[in-house]
DNA sequence: GTCTATAACATGATAGAC
DNA sequence: GTCTATCATGTTATAGAC
């Protein structure tokens, strides 16, 4: 991929993610890359390629492989462990990621959902779904498949919202300590902590 | 309040909560109502003024009491499943409250949030505080509150996703069957169920 | 690969009739 | 309380020069 296409991909993810698509113009993007509106149709022949494009580019980033540390591991917990830290990490980094998931299942028709199923969890997923089974065997795998996302995807996004509740802790919450307890919730519940 | 402006405010409910502030124009509320886009700035006198008014609206819909059949409870357990059932059907009934959460946690900008925090969670943070005191001494209950709704946000959102996943069950999850996932889940952790 | 210029249309908002 | 008409601006997209 050209230096310029890739950057314009860069731009557009960042802003598309904060903003919506409705949110941003192509002027918006233009002006963040510092040429005129007209130039990105050199690229991509329409806002709606680009806004794809974008998302594409954002979800392949992020299909690294997690399962080879996690294989030699036998406590499925400890490797649990692993991959939430794992998913806080790739999430933290990439703000992006985890705010096209949440726009995208707001507002997202059947075919984005499709493509964001297939996409946004093929990192974690199949892993993860293994894991579950020998965690609590015969249980609904994929219920706790999602619940685990919700629990990574809110507590993110919600550190925003945090300082402005009742009774706010005083420091800001860490990633390390998420980590820890998102996987002390998962596997013990509330009443372990 | 007028009936017409109630009607309003409902319209502009569901579009921007399903669509965004930017994603919805004047006059895609002006034909859901019936009426020309002019009409509206007899009642409203701009979009902002409307969207925060829609807002509110649906927010204020949301400060029911919940605290009166539980304070009766003794078991903290049986009063956080209560908790859960009696969030999960507020935001089932009204999807526009979820989605509008969601969304001002997306983009909102500080006063936004801060607004937010006062308003979405008024009906249960605070017997929910108190509860996770006695299931969970010591602990940081705001973490435990966020992760709460991380689920039950999570979870009511994700319906339109878990079709289009890997390992998809076959029924559609009802809504009892998640409050007892969820109760669990949050209880005793995966190793439980 | 980027520019200027422009077309064709959508948008938020106002003025004034009824 | 709603209408028509209109304004100023912003929008996606295209044409053609460099």
């Amino acid at each position: 991929m050209e230096q310029t296409e890739e950057r314009l991909l860069n731009v557009a993810a960042d802003l598309f993610s904060a903003q919506g698509y409705a949110g941003v113009s192509m002027r918006d993007i233009a002006r963040e890359m510092g040429i005129t509106q007209a130039a990105i149709y050199h690229h991509f022949p329409s806002k709606d390629a680009l806004y794809i494009a974008a998302v594409t580019y954002v979800f392949e980033q992020h299909t690294l492989e997690v399962s080879d540390q996690m294989s030699v591991i036998d406590d499925p917990s400890q490797r649990l462990e692993l991959l939430i830290v794992a998913m806080l990490e790739a999430m933290e980094e990439d703000p992006r990621f985890r705010r096209i998931y949440l726009r995208e299942l707001l507002e997202g028709d059947e075919l984005k959902l499709a493509a964001i199923a297939e996409n946004a969890f093929t990192a974690f997923y199949e892993p993860l779904y293994e894991l579950m089974g020998e965690l609590a065997p015969g249980s609904d795998r994929q219920l706790h498949i999602l619940s685990l996302a919700g629990l990574t995807f809110h507590h993110l996004e919600a550190r925003k919202l945090a300082p402005h509740l009742p009774h706010a802790a005083k420091g800001k919450t860490t990633l390390p300590s998420l980590a820890r307890h998102i996987t002390n919730l998962f596997l013990h519940g509330v009443t372990s902590s």
